[in-house]
DNA sequence: ATGTAATTATTTTCATGAGAATATTCCTGC
DNA sequence: GCAGGAATATTCTCATGAAAATAATTACAT
């Protein structure tokens, strides 16, 4: 039967009602939170690669037409996170071995680049707030919770992104991250869980000593840890694929 | 009355009337082509900054309905292309100063980092096929046509970042450069016809000679010839604001 | 004639229904 | 019991109509 509560057909019902959205709603522009929604909820790997978004569930949830769904859906497609096969559905994206090898080029080029940027932008009383950070994140590390962890982890470069000063590459980069948890979420196989609290404790030391090259040289260091975590074999595509699993098993 | 022949009632007319698209139709989503179609519009100048956008103009140009139109519109608003005012319609973004120095700014690192990688990545074929492309900068440079010539000399940069191998980077530049083409509509005062042509074929020299340091100081030349030509005064917006040009005449 | 109010016309915005394509279930025959 | 296929149910896809908002035009008054 499926009976969802759609917003009814009564256009005099301007938002009356606003059902479980929770969230901060900044935006008032229904199409943009969802895409918020959806793409935080990929990012920090609540919705993993290969599964289905049904629009309908997310239509009514937010309590507005599958239109405006869509528009969300369509622009997170443009941006790598979901993949619309026609008449099949859309789903989370799942990116192959090229696209993760670029991705993860792509970013170490672009915290170097940050790094610059940062060095020659940010003000002391930034570094000290972004050194706050790291604080919070190595509490975090001890009082487990898996998930605050890796959105903690995330979040710290795209801070650091933003004192930088510049809102394009900024705007780059989170997108990158974002497309990045996709990868790991394929492909990590071994969770070690040294954290990059410390490594970004020290990115940030280096910051504040204003030693680019060393702060660069330990980016790399914390980036070429986060790349070990996955094999990237071109072999086979992702191990989760129904016949890698059965592989695993002959 | 306008009376425009939308596509009819009758779902059983696949693509009856394609009206007038020309160009390659590789992909026949028609969503996907209608945002081709505006983005290289965009891109080569076509569309100018504030001009509004009828949605109901590209649909039956299209031979589609407003919603697929719509899917369009909002990529390439999230691509910052397009500005959407609520209600009032969708309109050619006007990139403000402070958008418009970090995307120099962001182009800039890009296009370094990008000779790094085509330095490591590119065969000396493709170099040469490159070279090629400056040749027919050259020849259209001196045969006029000030449209070809804007559209050749941001291709190069394209193709150039394509030779680096990431087509994640290759994908940012691009975006980059189509909304450096709203900031030049502009802002910029004094185009000058010395042309890239010639830095481009400089550049492509100094990557056969596999002398990056060389290649990447002449980039920066080049890119500041194009950044000279534009005044990014902080003073007041743009001048083409109605307010800037009195204020150029009190 | 100019400013203001009212009416009309455009246009955006969105919900919804119908059609098409795919997935699922059920049934039947071997 | 199981393969194959018909019947059913989901779900996407898109055109369209209706409501809301803005723009344009006319009418009117000072």
């Amino acid at each position: 039967m499926k009976k969802t509560t759609r917003r009814q057909g009564t256009k005099t019902a301007p938002k009356a009602n606003a059902p479980v959205d929770t969230a901060e709603n900044a935006h008032d522009d229904v199409t943009e939170r969802i895409r918020i929604t959806l793409a935080t909820a990929i990012g920090e790997g609540a919705l993993k690669p290969g599964v289905k978004i049904l629009e309908d569930a997310i239509a009514d949830h937010f309590g507005v037409s599958r239109t405006v769904v869509r528009g969300a859906l369509g622009v997170l497609e443009s941006d790598h996170l979901l993949e619309r096969k026609k008449n099949r559905g859309t789903f989370v994206a799942e990116p192959g071995i090229e696209e993760a090898k670029a991705l993860f080029e792509a970013r170490r080029k672009l915290e170097h680049v940050i790094l610059e940027l940062v060095l020659g932008h940010a003000t002391a009383d930034q570094l000290d707030a972004l050194e706050k950070l790291t604080d919070e994140e190595e509490h975090i590390h001890h009082h487990g919770d898996e998930k605050s962890k890796t959105v903690l982890s995330g979040k710290f470069h795209v801070v650091l992104a933003e004192l930088g000063g510049n809102a394009v590459l900024t705007e780059v980069l989170s997108k990158i991250v974002a497309r990045l948890s996709l990868v790991m979420s394929l492909y990590e196989e071994e969770r070690k869980d040294d954290c990059g609290a410390d490594h970004h404790r020290q990115i940030v030391g280096a910051l504040k000593a204003k030693d680019l090259a060393k702060a660069q040289q330990l980016m790399d260091h914390h980036l070429a840890d986060i790349e070990g975590r996955v094999r990237l074999t071109e072999g086979q595509g992702d191990r989760h694929t129904f016949l890698a699993v059965l592989e695993n098993f002959s």
